[in-house]
RNA sequence: GGUGAGGUGGAUGAGUGGCUGAAAUCAGUAGUUUGCUAAACUGCCGUACGGGUUAAACUGUACCGCGGGUUCGAAUCCCGCCCUCACCGCCA
């Protein structure tokens, strides 16, 4: 708690104490409702016996039981649902190996890769050569809807489409399956991930059918296992999808969203794992290498950090960032997120699986983006600009279909 | 949007007030048997939250789409909602 810099440690004390009280009620309106329940069943013998008698004496001494059976009912109902309240303020504990800490200075660099480009001089950021070769058009996307939905163009995209198919692909020969989800979900999806209620406010909010518009492929595809009990021969189970992704980001309008580095939409290729929980840390390193390879195959600089106790995500036990160095804008964009969510959204969305010993047991969750591609975007143009226009990286070119946008 | 049918355990599918947590079949699983592939037979085989135990055994409650209601007693009757399917309308 302390690692997270979570504010409310008392939480936990409220919430031992909430789950006594909900045992307590629970015994008590048990037991009765056991009375009630074997009673029903005597004046059932007695009916088919013709005892009427014996049959209304118990009827009242059942009517007396239920009398005190209902205000037990409303408490325990309401014990419960304080429970459950309390219980979704929680957030996920961090592992061991998560460097304590409340900022983003705090966060641990774990290696880098890559070489930062030399650039000429002249060279522009993004948001100039997305103009100069036409591949976006801001304006326009605030014509048609607002500020932070970019319109793509022409090459611009085309890059976008070869960029999804490209991760797609590289996912797919990993053995991961792919899936189209859908980009709304309910409420109930929304919890089971721990976007709700933590998120509330950053998610597009469909009022009129209660969907919420997917911040995230996270939501959808994690909750296709949502109420499901696998095989342990099911696991691990890889997924990845391409969804766009719609994020309010309400309140962080300011210096940093220039261009492509914040958008309310954007596409995004995601990888999830369910996972044995004893495999799940030794997953997480095998989702860092492979996202780690697709950057690479980029020709981008690169680093990872281990995020701090305080940056990580409500949700998440650990997570790794990824950053590529955003050779004009001269700063690192995060460019993935990949993260361990251990039994913390399985157990909100009940997946479990069957060992070996019969006994049913929570999975581990596990996802990661592989990868955004705004930033990407932004970062291969800057860091591949030549005087003459931009060079594409050997791996995308079978995708784009050409070496080379401009002249 | 209109009309009709329907939502039962991993699947198919019985079940119209008490003997039903729920038949049967399939799948799954443990075992027996037949010299292999395969088949036959037998047992087991829902979930959650409690009590209990070193752990079990054992035991209570709830759950047959969701939420209410009627009744001593509801999968079964009544009301509302959601969803699915079919046909019609509209439409990419």
């Amino acid at each position: 708690m302390a690692i997270k810099n979570f504010g409310q440690p008392q939480l936990v004390d409220q919430i031992i104490a909430l789950d006594d009280e909900r045992k307590r009620l629970q015994l008590a309106f048990d037991t009765t409702q056991a009375q009630v329940n074997a009673a029903s069943k005597e004046i059932g013998q007695h009916m088919a016996k013709g005892d009427k008698a014996a049959a209304e004496s118990l009827k009242a001494q059942v009517a007396d039981w239920k009398q005190s059976l209902e205000p037990l009912k409303l408490s325990l109902a309401q014990s419960e649902k304080q429970l459950q309240e309390t219980l979704v303020l929680l957030p996920n504990l961090p592992t061991a190996e998560v460097p304590a800490g409340k900022t983003p200075e705090d966060n641990v660099v774990v290696r880098e890769g890559g070489e930062k480009p030399v650039l000429a001089n002249g060279a522009k950021p993004h948001w100039e050569l997305t103009q100069i070769h036409g591949l976006i058009d801001f304006e326009l996307g605030n014509k048609i809807t607002g500020s932070g939905f970019p319109v793509y163009t022409g090459k611009g995209a085309k890059l976008q489409r070869a960029l999804v198919q490209y991760f797609l692909e590289f996912n797919t020969a990993a053995g991961y399956t792919e899936y189209l989800p859908p980009f709304m979900v309910n409420a109930d999806s929304a919890y089971a991930t721990g976007q709700l209620p933590d998120k509330e406010g950053q998610m597009y909010h469909a009022t009129a059918d209660d969907f919420y518009l997917i911040p995230t492929a996270e939501v959808p595809v994690t909750n296709i296992y949502r109420d499901t009990i696998l095989k342990e021969a099911d696991l691990p189970l890889k997924m990845t999808a391409y969804s766009p992704c719609f994020r309010r980001e309400a309140g962080s309008y300011g210096k940093d969203v220039r261009g492509l580095n914040r958008l309310h939409q954007f596409e995004k290729v995601e990888i999830i794992q369910i996972v044995h929980p004893d495999q799940s840390a030794a997953t997480l390193l095998d989702m860092v290498a492979h996202v780690e390879a697709l950057v690479k195959s980029l020709e981008l600089p690169y680093r990872i950090l281990r995020l701090c106790g305080g940056d990580m995500g409500f949700a998440a036990a650990i997570t790794y960032d990824f950053e590529v160095f955003s050779a004009a804008q001269e700063r690192w964009l995060e460019v993935s997120s990949v993260s361990n969510f251990e039994s913390f959204q399985t157990h909100r969305m009940k997946c479990r699986f069957k060992g070996a010993d019969g006994k049913t047991q929570l999975a581990h969750s596990l996802n990661g983006s592989s990868l955004a591609l705004p930033r990407i975007l932004a970062a291969l143009l800057e860091n591949h600009q030549t005087p003459t226009g931009i060079r594409i990286p050997a791996a995308l070119q079978p995708y784009f279909g050409s070496d080379t946008i401009g002249a």
